[in-house]
DNA sequence: CTACATTCCGTACCATACTACGGAGTCAAG
DNA sequence: CTTGACTCCGTAGTATGGTACGGAATGTAG
């Protein structure tokens, strides 16, 4: 397993060459080791976690709310108490996401089915969907 | 049920009164009726529709995106079979993003139970679940 | 050994989604 | 009828997350 140059992990995970120095100057990625040349040289696990990075990036979360994410980890330099609390606090957020993305999953299924017997719905069943969603 | 203000749907809706006018002019929401002075005068169901739209940010749909979902509706103005087709559209993304969503909540439960276990995870599992979880 | 691609770095620019400002007009409680 | 909060509008500024540029050094295929 050779190291890769900056480039083909841009292309391994479908990111321009910017923006993964761009990760590194904000913290996302650590700095890697370099040739006596300067040039980066990245283990292939790098290409795994700017495909997380992007993956978190379009389900909402904020590049400080990744860091989060990827700094959670049990190993020997965490506490583990602090690493249980945090992880919790995530999945309770993740909980409410998927929630919500169930009740419009639910109100778009429900807009099809209405198209389709040819019933017009007069407001916007999303819409909704949702309102009912914050009450219970 | 006396029209709002543009300063009461801000309060009720949780935003500032600027964003409204921002929706406003991105034709996320439409111009609402105006008295004689030229103050806004708001239905309730605004205040339900900039919710959505703050729900809908918070999941990571850009606004372009939320005014494509708010435009989901069957009326008489809209053709049937492309609402249905775009609706589904919709859900198939919406399906995706939960996948992906339960996919990080596992990994997140994996490591709290690893914490509570005292056994340290020397690789986080949030990036190996998410890897996995392209294949199949 | 050439030639062309890639990398380096800093800085500047871009799109999105707000947020603030300022000066004038409007509303509503006392 | 005053006074303080609210609204109007246009324009400018901010934060986030990139994206582009440009000139020098390095790498690599033929």
């Amino acid at each position: 397993m050779e190291p890769l140059t900056i480039g083909k992990v841009a292309r391994l995970a479908g990111v321009g060459v910017e923006t993964i120095r761009f990760y590194e100057r904000k913290g996302l990625l650590e700095e890697p080791p370099r040739r006596p040349s300067g040039y980066r040289q990245y283990p292939e696990e790098t290409v795994s976690r700017i495909r997380f990075i992007k993956r978190a990036k379009e389900l909402g979360f904020t590049l400080k709310e990744i860091e989060e994410l990827l700094s959670l980890r049990v190993d020997s330099a965490s506490a583990c108490e602090d690493v249980r609390q945090r992880a919790e606090a995530k999945i309770v957020d993740i909980k409410r996401r998927i929630r919500t993305l169930n009740n419009m999953e639910r109100a778009l299924a429900k807009l099809v089915s209405a198209c389709q017997n040819r019933s017009p719905m007069s407001k916007c069943p999303i819409i909704e969907a949702l309102d009912q969603s914050e009450k219970p």
